[in-house]
DNA sequence: TTCGCTATAATGTCAGACAAGTAGAAATCC
DNA sequence: GGATTTCTACTTGTCTGACATTATAGCGAA
């Protein structure tokens, strides 16, 4: 195959990886020279190095000067969907088994009070969209949220007009509001009294909540989220080092 | 202050970090050119581009050809304490506001099923050294938990002699086996009613439970481990990106 | 006021060089 | 013949200088 100019580091580093994996490397295994991989991918050595840097920064491969580069044991430290992967719920459940229906169950304009007015970092006050929904499949509630959007976002539209039935996420991103990025906290928990007595979810269980803030490119805080999560129907996986 | 010659590229990194926080630059700020920190932190542009990418990677900065780089939303993303930070349940109790107690609940040699022989790679039946550990805090427990260790680490000591109530992170850096990486599911859950009931556990509530599997460098699996985390107190941070 | 051109600034990528560390082979010494 | 030393080649770490590409500011002409 031609060898392809470098579209990038980020895509360098992709490349190094995928020779990793057709070699079949494992840890402790020695890496191609660096001689070797700027003939390989036809780029010049410090661009090379740039995209080793990388792959040494998540610990998946570790340099030895005088001798080489080897595969380390962050290698296999790789999961495909790992919990600081930002995704909405809606994505999230586009994976699921079943058939996933959401079920809008309230939608309106509240003052921030103090935990949303952190979140959003908005004066306590401010009006925000708040909308309640349940995802389920089958008769099995699966997620129950709450989302909090501060409405000075809608400048031009009506929130009431939208169909909250669909990801916020996306629904946003059309706003040129992409969320790409949020600071979570998890935590096991019930379902508040309330949300079961009003919604009859007595066999949900223990949930897996996740309180998050999206964010959009620029920084905007757009989206403050406390999805609960059926416990016995998610896991989240991820990597600690 | 004298320029200091870069002590690595993992160095220079936080020095940039510092260079940002000491100018208190904000969301969309500009960073000084490349030639600037060239000559701030007396390295060659092609070392400080390495830096400079890792930070890139970590969606810290951006860069834009022809007219800089500048400061991006996830330069606020910065969590003291993340979930993807290894450490052990030892070392996340000792910041709990009241001094926690270990109690072994159980101590054994069993051989490995096909759960524990698939998390540490080995043979089932293997011989695994099996602990039962409850923390807790002013009669309120905190974390139930299980682990289970190939028999074969102790090549030398005997499982049985070990005080179980320490750090097993601890115990095994002691036996030059020091894990330092872990991959992890989490999940809600309950308590099973075997442990609720043997051991007194009714008001235990959700559990925030971690399974995982902890690696040492060269990527041998030393410790499976099913920590049931009481989901009253505690919560987990992570960036989502 | 607008447009086009030029110069400057900044990042992206490259080639070549030297420094420092490591491993293995060959030569030397006892 | 074995041990030690030296030499060579390989590899990463860092540097200098150069060119390519993109973006912007400023100035002059229409």
């Amino acid at each position: 195959m031609e060898q392809v100019k470098s579209r990038g580091i980020s895509h360098l580093r992709e490349s190094i990886l995928e020779l990793i994996r057709d070699n079949g490397l494992r840890v402790g295994d020695k890496l191609p020279s660096e001689m070797e991989m700027t003939e390989r991918f036809n780029v010049s050595r410090p661009t090379l190095r740039e995209a080793l840097k990388l792959l040494e920064m998540d610990a998946v491969i570790e340099a030895r000067q005088g001798k080489g580069r080897f595969l380390s044991a962050g290698a296999a430290l790789s999961i495909a969907r790992p919990i600081t992967k930002f995704e909405s719920v809606s994505r999230l459940l586009e994976s699921h088994k079943h058939v996933v229906e959401t079920k809008v169950l309230g939608f309106g304009i509240v003052h921030a009070d103090t935990d949303t007015s952190a979140a959003l970092d908005v004066d306590v006050g401010t009006p925000l969209v708040r909308v309640e929904r349940l995802r389920h499949a089958k008769r099995e509630a699966l997620v129950y949220s709450l989302d909090w959007i501060p409405q000075h976002l809608f400048s031009e539209g009506d929130p009431s007009q939208i169909d909250w039935k669909g990801s916020i996420v996306n629904m946003l991103a059309q706003l040129n509001l992409q969320p790409v990025a949020s600071t979570a906290i998890a935590t096991a928990t019930m379902l508040p009294d309330a949300v079961v007595g009003l919604h009859g979810l007595t066999d949900f269980g223990p949930a897996f909540l996740i309180e998050e803030t999206c964010f959009t490119v620029a920084g905007t805080r757009v989206i403050f989220a406390r999805d609960y999560h059926r416990g016995s129907a998610f896991t989240f996986s991820f990597v600690r080092k």
